[in-house]
Parts: C-alpha cells; structure tokens; sequence
DNA sequence: TGTTAAACACTAACCGTTAGTGTTACGGTC
DNA sequence: GACCGTAACACTAACGGTTAGTGTTTAACA
C-alpha cells in the first residue's frame, strides 16, 4: 500500500489518468453529447475496450474522483472529534463539497454536467450510493443507536442538501437554510430512538 | 377536451395501450432485460418507430402511468381541503402509494423494478421530476409563502419519504416515522418564514 | 371530395457497451 | 538470469437502445 508501486501499477494508473484527462478536455471543448467513446479512446491513442476496463461508463470518466466525495462524507462521520454532535460536522462537509463545485477549477465541469441529463441523471444515481453509504457510516456509530430508516433518511436528506444547494442562488445560504431542517429532524429521530 | 374523441385518438390510445401491455407481459414473463425492443414492437406488431413515438424510452414503458403519481401528489397540495395543514395531507397521500406499490396487483411490477439497476434509475429521476412539480404546487399555495429552497426541500423530503419506505421491512410504519421527521423540518421552515 | 396532418412502417444507421480472442510486458520465483 | 503466471492492453465484431430519413395510409375537416 504505502512502499513505491511498480512500474506496472504507475503505468496502469497513468493510463487511467491520460483517458480521464483527454475525455474531461474534448469534453469541455466539443461538449459532452458531441464527443463519442470512440473519438476519445482515439485521442488518448488507447483502444475502446481499454477504455471501458478502466471507467464503467462514459458518464464515469467525468465522475472520476467521485469515491473521494464517498470518503469524505463518511469520514465526516466517522472520524469527527469525539463528542462532537453529527449534524454540524456534516454541515461543515457539505458548506465545503459545495463550495467546491460551485466555485474553484472544478466549476466548469460541474457546469458541464448541469447541461447534460445523461450526466445529471449518473450523478443522480451516484448520491443514492453516496447517501446508502452514509447512512451506514451514521448506523455503525454506537453514540447514536438509531433506526435503519432513521439513518437511511437523514443521510437522504444530506445527499439532498447539497444537491438543492448547488442548484440554489446563493448556495451557501441554502445549505444552511436546509441543514436548520434537517436538525430539526435529526432531534425528532433522537428523541424517538428505540432505546435509549 | 370532454367531447368523445375521434376514431383516430382511439386507435392511438389503443395502439399505445397495446404496446405497453404487451411489453409488461412480455417483461413479467422473461424478465426485463432479457426482452428487447425488437421483441416487444414485433409482438404488439407494431414497428420500432412506431414504439419510440409512443414511448420515450425501453423503461417509460414499465413507468406507463407515472403522471398519474404526479398529479396526485400536486392535487394532495392543491385540492386538501381549506385550511389543512400541508403535511398531513401529503403523508396521507404518500401512505396510499406505498400501500400500493407494495401490495396489490401493482406489486409483481415494483418486483420488477427492484431487480433492474436500469428501471431503478429511471424510476430516481422520474422521483426528481415528481419532487419539482409537488414543490412547485407548494409554493404556490398562497397559505404558505415559504422559500423556493424550503419548498424544493420539503418536496424532495416527501419523495425520498416514498422511496425509503417503500424499501423498509414495515413500510407503514416507515412512512410515519419519516413524516415524523419532516413534519419537524416543516416547522422550522415555517417559523423561519421570510416574511410573516 | 379533396386537402392536410398525423400515425405508422421500413431501412439503415449511430452510439454505448460487451464478448471473444490474442498479445504483450511486468513481477515474483527458482 | 531464465521462467511462468497474470494483468494490461489490443482488435474485431457484434448486441441492444435509439434516431434520421423517407415514404404510405388514414381520418378529420373544409
């Protein structure tokens, strides 16, 4: 894990990275819808099924790094200072994924996305996974010992927030607009737990 | 509108009705992705073009009558009766499509839906499209006057309320320990209401 | 009755994706 | 240092959903 990789695995991941790149500039450049499978395995000089052993999908070359924003959420969880309460620390992750999207380098990609429904609709897709995985991260912390559904909703209506958040005006008003909510269903569902 | 239509509405109805029962008998009997487009349109004998001008996709066709989800859902907001409270009414409504979904004859087809990765997204974004338009009869609902953020997360609440539920072991019992927990959301967007 | 628009049909293709089949090239082992 | 197993990569050919292009029939309405 932590010794130097072999050749072998550097040049695999520098593979993956020349496909991810490539695609990500004929995209921003032609436009997703415009760019085939083919025109950019072509451009990264690497076959088609190569492509598709690295990245499931077309849409998945755009979401490269999406694991990353898995992580951070559940770590958000997991890994937050002990005895600090869940929702803040989630509040916190989101004002910063957020932020992340609507400004800095990945902005354009997300304007991208938002002009596309295949890509829309995949990242879709992928907050359902991030919010299962969430929502698992929320029901293995023995500090809160909540119901399955319990946890399967507020880490919807986490995945949500940001979601609605990116699409808002003024997005980081909006997530703290949402995260007043969702506090206040969090309480409801602490204070319902089965056993306390 | 209210006169009886003409031969030739009647003939699409019926070509479309066709279609679509022959592709949910044929899904039912074969499974979803073991039956092709070419299947189904040679089997209601009718052209692949014929299908793709009725049905906007392969899984439109398993989500036959999705407005009718739409339209209750708004006229759960629009048409409760004066001066009920919004939540209430919409957990009411909610109750009787999980019940539905999850039991009676509708049942074998959310089956089918819960085995497909395909019918499962496609069933997510037509989620999206249902929580735009409840919050959209939301704020309009001159009572209210809530934030278009607030309504967009209410509404998006109420659907992820549906999906969860429908998931759980004791849908019931989910659908009111979630309602439970929007109701409390609601509150706080209400009393944080921009203008009073 | 004739005009027009819509429903329908057919062919042929496009595009994402996958199966099948080899061909390298690297890493670990003797 | 030669050897073997394996994983990355390549190539062809196809499959399945979807659409463009081009007619042909049918029915509403003047």
């Amino acid at each position: 894990m932590t010794v130097p990789p072999g050749r072998r695995e550097r040049k695999k991941a520098a593979t993956r990275q020349k496909i991810a790149d490539t695609a990500l500039r004929l995209f921003l450049e032609r436009g997703y819808d415009a760019v085939g499978i083919r025109d950019v395995a072509a451009e990264a000089d690497v076959a088609v099924t190569t492509l598709f052993s690295h990245f499931a999908s077309k849409e998945a070359l755009v979401f490269e790094r999406d694991e990353d924003f898995e992580q951070r959420l559940s770590q958000a969880v997991t890994g937050r200072a002990p005895g600090e309460p869940l929702i803040p620390a989630l509040r916190r992750e989101i004002h910063a994924l957020v932020r992340h999207c609507t400004a800095g380098d990945a902005a354009p990609v997300w304007h991208l996305i938002d002009q596309s429904p295949a890509l829309r609709e995949y990242e879709e897709s992928m907050g359902l996974r991030h919010a299962e995985s969430l929502a698992t991260a929320i029901a293995a912390d023995p500090d809160l010992a909540l119901t399955t559904t319990a946890c399967r909703t507020i880490a919807r209506f986490v995945i949500d927030a940001q979601s609605l958040a990116r699409a808002a005006t003024d997005p980081a008003a909006a997530v703290d607009e949402i995260f007043g909510m969702i506090e206040a269903a969090w309480e409801v569902a602490c204070s319902s737990r089965p056993v306390l």
